[in-house]
DNA sequence: AACAATAATAGTAATCATTACTACTTTTGA
DNA sequence: TCAAAAGTAGTAATGATTACTATTATTGTT
Protein backbone atom coordinates (compact mmCIF):
# COMPACT_ATOMS: atom_id res chain seq x y z
CA UNK A 1 0.00 0.00 0.00
CA UNK A 2 1.83 3.62 -0.99
CA UNK A 3 1.66 6.47 1.02
CA UNK A 4 -1.30 8.79 0.48
CA UNK A 5 -1.86 12.25 2.30
CA UNK A 6 -5.80 11.67 1.78
CA UNK A 7 -5.36 7.98 3.66
CA UNK A 8 -3.61 9.60 6.42
CA UNK A 9 -5.93 12.52 6.85
CA UNK A 10 -8.65 9.96 6.83
CA UNK A 11 -7.00 8.12 9.15
CA UNK A 12 -6.12 11.24 11.68
CA UNK A 13 -9.85 12.04 11.56
CA UNK A 14 -10.46 8.82 12.70
CA UNK A 15 -8.22 9.02 15.97
CA UNK A 16 -9.14 12.61 16.55
CA UNK A 17 -12.91 11.62 16.25
CA UNK A 18 -13.30 8.91 18.10
CA UNK A 19 -17.40 8.91 17.66
CA UNK A 20 -17.57 6.51 15.62
CA UNK A 21 -18.15 8.48 12.27
CA UNK A 22 -19.38 6.63 9.19
CA UNK A 23 -18.02 7.51 5.94
CA UNK A 24 -19.86 10.56 4.86
CA UNK A 25 -19.50 12.46 8.48
CA UNK A 26 -15.38 11.61 8.13
CA UNK A 27 -15.70 13.37 4.62
CA UNK A 28 -17.89 16.08 6.03
CA UNK A 29 -15.40 16.40 8.73
CA UNK A 30 -12.31 16.19 6.61
CA UNK A 31 -13.66 18.86 3.65
CA UNK A 32 -12.41 21.80 5.93
CA UNK A 33 -8.45 20.14 5.51
CA UNK A 34 -8.90 19.02 2.28
CA UNK A 35 -11.41 20.74 0.08
CA UNK A 36 -11.14 18.58 -3.01
CA UNK A 37 -11.41 15.24 -1.46
CA UNK A 38 -13.98 12.98 -2.66
CA UNK A 39 -16.49 11.09 -1.04
CA UNK A 40 -14.87 7.61 -2.90
CA UNK A 41 -11.47 8.18 -2.08
CA UNK A 42 -12.72 7.91 1.73
CA UNK A 43 -14.95 4.83 1.20
CA UNK A 44 -12.16 3.09 -0.48
CA UNK A 45 -9.50 3.99 1.85
CA UNK A 46 -11.41 2.60 4.65
CA UNK A 47 -12.55 -0.28 3.25
CA UNK A 48 -8.09 -0.64 2.69
CA UNK A 49 -7.63 0.35 6.10
CA UNK A 50 -10.23 -2.32 7.15
CA UNK A 51 -8.80 -4.90 5.18
CA UNK A 52 -5.08 -4.04 6.70
CA UNK A 53 -6.63 -4.04 10.28
CA UNK A 54 -5.57 -1.28 10.86
CA UNK A 55 -9.38 0.46 11.81
CA UNK A 56 -12.60 -1.38 12.53
CA UNK A 57 -15.87 -1.23 10.24
CA UNK A 58 -18.75 -1.84 12.98
CA UNK A 59 -22.02 -2.81 11.53
CA UNK A 60 -25.71 -3.79 13.00
CA UNK A 61 -28.74 -3.33 14.31
CA UNK A 62 -29.49 -0.25 12.78
CA UNK A 63 -27.63 -0.98 9.36
CA UNK A 64 -25.54 1.81 8.96
CA UNK A 65 -21.97 1.42 8.95
CA UNK A 66 -19.49 2.94 11.52
CA UNK A 67 -15.58 3.05 11.52
CA UNK A 68 -13.65 2.72 14.68
CA UNK A 69 -10.06 3.90 15.11
CA UNK A 70 -9.84 1.71 17.79
CA UNK A 71 -9.21 -1.83 16.48
CA UNK A 72 -8.01 -3.66 19.98
CA UNK A 73 -11.34 -6.19 20.38
CA UNK A 74 -14.35 -4.76 22.14
CA UNK A 75 -17.85 -4.16 21.53
CA UNK A 76 -20.52 -1.56 21.12
CA UNK A 77 -23.65 -0.48 22.52
CA UNK A 78 -25.66 1.85 20.26
CA UNK A 79 -28.69 4.40 22.53
CA UNK A 80 -32.15 4.11 21.07
CA UNK A 81 -32.45 7.81 21.67
CA UNK A 82 -29.40 9.75 21.26
CA UNK A 83 -27.95 7.40 18.88
CA UNK A 84 -24.44 7.56 20.37
CA UNK A 85 -22.25 4.29 19.91
CA UNK A 86 -20.40 3.13 23.26
CA UNK A 87 -17.40 1.21 23.67
CA UNK A 88 -17.54 -1.87 25.56
CA UNK A 89 -14.53 -3.60 26.73
CA UNK A 90 -14.25 -6.93 25.75
CA UNK A 91 -13.66 -8.40 29.33
CA UNK A 92 -16.66 -7.51 30.64
CA UNK A 93 -17.99 -10.68 28.71
CA UNK A 94 -15.28 -12.41 27.97
CA UNK A 95 -14.59 -15.31 26.11
CA UNK A 96 -17.43 -15.30 23.56
CA UNK A 97 -15.46 -16.83 21.07
CA UNK A 98 -13.61 -19.77 22.14
CA UNK A 99 -16.80 -20.72 23.99
CA UNK A 100 -18.89 -20.62 20.78
CA UNK A 101 -15.92 -22.31 19.19
CA UNK A 102 -15.24 -24.88 21.60
CA UNK A 103 -19.16 -26.03 21.74
CA UNK A 104 -20.03 -25.96 18.20
CA UNK A 105 -17.07 -26.63 16.34
CA UNK A 106 -16.90 -23.58 13.76
CA UNK A 107 -13.36 -21.76 13.35
CA UNK A 108 -14.39 -18.17 14.49
CA UNK A 109 -12.35 -15.51 13.13
CA UNK A 110 -14.42 -12.29 13.61
CA UNK A 111 -16.99 -11.59 16.80
CA UNK A 112 -19.41 -8.38 16.47
CA UNK A 113 -21.56 -7.76 19.52
CA UNK A 114 -23.42 -4.85 19.24
CA UNK A 115 -26.13 -3.68 22.01
CA UNK A 116 -28.66 -1.60 21.91
CA UNK A 117 -30.89 0.05 24.62
CA UNK A 118 -30.87 3.81 26.57
CA UNK A 119 -27.43 5.03 27.92
CA UNK A 120 -26.92 6.62 31.09
CA UNK A 121 -27.57 9.75 30.20
CA UNK A 122 -30.59 9.77 28.07
CA UNK A 123 -32.12 7.31 30.89
CA UNK A 124 -31.84 10.71 33.03
CA UNK A 125 -34.01 12.89 31.15
CA UNK A 126 -37.03 10.98 31.73
CA UNK B 1 -52.57 -4.25 12.08
CA UNK B 2 -55.00 -5.77 9.25
CA UNK B 3 -55.13 -9.36 7.57
CA UNK B 4 -53.43 -9.60 4.39
CA UNK B 5 -53.11 -12.94 2.36
CA UNK B 6 -49.53 -11.59 1.25
CA UNK B 7 -48.21 -11.11 4.99
CA UNK B 8 -49.50 -14.56 6.00
CA UNK B 9 -47.50 -16.27 2.95
CA UNK B 10 -44.63 -14.09 3.87
CA UNK B 11 -44.35 -15.20 7.27
CA UNK B 12 -45.32 -18.62 6.34
CA UNK B 13 -42.37 -18.66 3.53
CA UNK B 14 -39.82 -17.36 6.33
CA UNK B 15 -41.07 -20.36 8.86
CA UNK B 16 -40.86 -22.79 6.08
CA UNK B 17 -37.23 -21.60 4.92
CA UNK B 18 -35.17 -21.69 7.53
CA UNK B 19 -32.27 -20.04 6.15
CA UNK B 20 -32.46 -16.66 7.40
CA UNK B 21 -33.08 -15.48 3.85
CA UNK B 22 -32.76 -11.82 2.81
CA UNK B 23 -36.07 -9.55 1.42
CA UNK B 24 -35.05 -10.48 -2.19
CA UNK B 25 -34.28 -14.31 -1.73
CA UNK B 26 -38.38 -14.23 0.23
CA UNK B 27 -39.48 -12.87 -2.49
CA UNK B 28 -38.11 -15.35 -5.25
CA UNK B 29 -39.47 -18.12 -3.28
CA UNK B 30 -42.94 -16.30 -2.89
CA UNK B 31 -43.21 -15.82 -6.57
CA UNK B 32 -44.11 -18.89 -7.82
CA UNK B 33 -47.02 -19.55 -5.37
CA UNK B 34 -48.10 -15.59 -6.00
CA UNK B 35 -46.72 -14.20 -9.05
CA UNK B 36 -48.25 -10.72 -8.48
CA UNK B 37 -46.52 -9.91 -5.27
CA UNK B 38 -44.44 -7.47 -5.44
CA UNK B 39 -40.93 -6.40 -3.53
CA UNK B 40 -42.21 -3.66 -1.41
CA UNK B 41 -44.92 -5.60 -0.06
CA UNK B 42 -42.37 -7.93 0.80
CA UNK B 43 -40.43 -5.41 2.62
CA UNK B 44 -43.28 -3.61 4.03
CA UNK B 45 -44.79 -6.67 5.68
CA UNK B 46 -40.71 -7.64 6.97
CA UNK B 47 -40.52 -4.68 8.53
CA UNK B 48 -43.62 -4.62 9.99
CA UNK B 49 -43.41 -8.01 11.19
CA UNK B 50 -39.88 -7.41 12.90
CA UNK B 51 -41.29 -4.30 14.55
CA UNK B 52 -43.80 -6.54 16.52
CA UNK B 53 -41.67 -9.51 17.16
CA UNK B 54 -43.08 -11.51 14.88
CA UNK B 55 -39.88 -12.09 13.11
CA UNK B 56 -36.05 -11.16 13.60
CA UNK B 57 -34.02 -9.09 11.35
CA UNK B 58 -30.24 -9.93 11.54
CA UNK B 59 -27.64 -7.69 10.66
CA UNK B 60 -23.81 -6.96 11.15
CA UNK B 61 -20.53 -8.00 9.61
CA UNK B 62 -21.48 -8.40 5.92
CA UNK B 63 -23.90 -5.66 5.84
CA UNK B 64 -26.31 -8.10 4.05
CA UNK B 65 -29.64 -8.41 6.31
CA UNK B 66 -31.39 -11.80 6.80
CA UNK B 67 -34.65 -12.59 8.35
CA UNK B 68 -35.13 -15.43 10.94
CA UNK B 69 -38.58 -17.00 11.89
CA UNK B 70 -37.02 -18.15 14.93
CA UNK B 71 -37.77 -14.40 18.15
CA UNK B 72 -36.52 -16.72 20.32
CA UNK B 73 -33.28 -14.75 22.08
CA UNK B 74 -30.36 -16.31 20.06
CA UNK B 75 -26.96 -15.69 18.21
CA UNK B 76 -25.99 -16.16 14.57
CA UNK B 77 -22.71 -17.65 12.80
CA UNK B 78 -21.76 -16.44 9.04
CA UNK B 79 -19.38 -18.65 7.25
CA UNK B 80 -16.88 -17.24 5.42
CA UNK B 81 -16.43 -19.43 2.87
CA UNK B 82 -20.24 -20.95 2.06
CA UNK B 83 -21.86 -17.90 3.35
CA UNK B 84 -24.50 -19.93 5.22
CA UNK B 85 -25.94 -18.05 8.57
CA UNK B 86 -26.25 -21.16 11.60
CA UNK B 87 -28.44 -20.25 14.61
CA UNK B 88 -26.07 -20.39 18.00
CA UNK B 89 -28.17 -20.74 21.05
CA UNK B 90 -28.08 -17.77 23.37
CA UNK B 91 -27.56 -20.16 26.48
CA UNK B 92 -23.89 -21.31 25.00
CA UNK B 93 -23.14 -17.34 25.62
CA UNK B 94 -25.12 -16.51 29.02
CA UNK B 95 -25.91 -13.19 30.66
CA UNK B 96 -24.64 -10.81 28.20
CA UNK B 97 -27.17 -8.37 28.66
CA UNK B 98 -27.43 -8.45 32.19
CA UNK B 99 -23.67 -8.48 32.70
CA UNK B 100 -22.72 -5.68 30.34
CA UNK B 101 -25.93 -3.80 32.03
CA UNK B 102 -24.71 -4.48 35.43
CA UNK B 103 -21.26 -3.54 34.78
CA UNK B 104 -22.06 -0.47 32.57
CA UNK B 105 -25.29 1.22 33.30
CA UNK B 106 -26.75 1.30 30.22
CA UNK B 107 -30.02 0.20 29.98
CA UNK B 108 -30.19 -2.91 27.67
CA UNK B 109 -33.43 -4.17 25.92
CA UNK B 110 -31.25 -5.51 22.07
CA UNK B 111 -27.94 -7.80 21.44
CA UNK B 112 -27.24 -8.64 18.37
CA UNK B 113 -23.95 -11.06 18.01
CA UNK B 114 -22.66 -12.25 14.78
CA UNK B 115 -19.93 -14.22 14.35
CA UNK B 116 -17.84 -15.00 11.75
CA UNK B 117 -15.26 -17.91 10.18
CA UNK B 118 -15.67 -21.00 9.10
CA UNK B 119 -18.09 -23.55 9.24
CA UNK B 120 -17.47 -27.36 10.16
CA UNK B 121 -18.36 -28.54 6.74
CA UNK B 122 -16.34 -25.86 4.90
CA UNK B 123 -13.12 -26.66 7.61
CA UNK B 124 -13.47 -30.30 6.58
CA UNK B 125 -13.06 -29.38 2.57
CA UNK B 126 -9.74 -28.50 2.93
C1' DA C 1 -75.84 -8.64 2.76
C1' DA C 2 -74.37 -3.80 1.91
C1' DC C 3 -71.37 -0.13 3.10
C1' DA C 4 -68.17 3.06 4.45
C1' DA C 5 -63.66 3.60 6.79
C1' DT C 6 -59.31 1.99 6.99
C1' DA C 7 -55.34 -0.48 5.84
C1' DA C 8 -52.93 -3.14 2.34
C1' DT C 9 -51.41 -3.93 -2.39
C1' DA C 10 -48.94 -3.66 -7.08
C1' DG C 11 -46.25 -1.15 -9.76
C1' DT C 12 -43.38 2.50 -10.47
C1' DA C 13 -40.36 6.25 -9.28
C1' DA C 14 -37.20 8.16 -6.04
C1' DT C 15 -33.56 7.92 -2.59
C1' DC C 16 -29.42 6.68 -0.37
C1' DA C 17 -25.13 4.36 0.42
C1' DT C 18 -21.65 2.33 -1.93
C1' DT C 19 -18.87 0.92 -5.87
C1' DA C 20 -17.04 1.27 -10.66
C1' DC C 21 -14.88 3.83 -14.19
C1' DT C 22 -11.55 7.01 -16.32
C1' DA C 23 -8.31 10.44 -17.25
C1' DC C 24 -4.96 12.55 -14.52
C1' DT C 25 -1.53 12.93 -10.50
C1' DT C 26 1.65 11.08 -6.76
C1' DT C 27 4.63 8.01 -4.91
C1' DT C 28 8.46 4.98 -5.11
C1' DG C 29 12.56 2.73 -6.19
C1' DA C 30 16.05 2.10 -9.67
C1' DT D 1 15.42 11.70 -13.70
C1' DC D 2 12.21 8.55 -15.08
C1' DA D 3 8.99 4.91 -15.67
C1' DA D 4 5.90 1.65 -13.33
C1' DA D 5 2.51 1.17 -10.03
C1' DA D 6 -0.85 2.87 -7.07
C1' DG D 7 -3.74 6.65 -5.75
C1' DT D 8 -7.00 10.53 -6.72
C1' DA D 9 -11.11 13.52 -8.16
C1' DG D 10 -15.13 13.57 -10.32
C1' DT D 11 -18.76 11.41 -12.33
C1' DA D 12 -21.66 7.57 -13.61
C1' DA D 13 -23.60 3.24 -12.33
C1' DT D 14 -25.40 -0.11 -9.13
C1' DG D 15 -28.21 -2.24 -5.66
C1' DA D 16 -30.99 -2.26 -1.67
C1' DT D 17 -34.62 0.02 0.34
C1' DT D 18 -38.34 3.39 0.73
C1' DA D 19 -41.94 6.61 -1.01
C1' DC D 20 -45.88 7.48 -3.81
C1' DT D 21 -50.38 6.63 -5.94
C1' DA D 22 -54.31 4.70 -7.79
C1' DT D 23 -56.68 0.49 -6.87
C1' DT D 24 -58.20 -3.49 -3.96
C1' DA D 25 -59.10 -6.15 0.30
C1' DT D 26 -60.49 -6.34 5.13
C1' DT D 27 -63.31 -5.22 9.00
C1' DG D 28 -66.84 -3.64 12.06
C1' DT D 29 -71.40 -1.71 11.69
C1' DT D 30 -75.98 -1.16 10.03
Amino acid sequence: MKYSKQRELILKTLQDNPIHPTADEIYQLLRCELPTISLGTVYRNLNQLSESGEVMKITGLDGSVHFDHNTYQHYHFICNKCNKVYDIPAELVPNIMTTVAEQTGMRISECELVLKGLCRDCQKLN
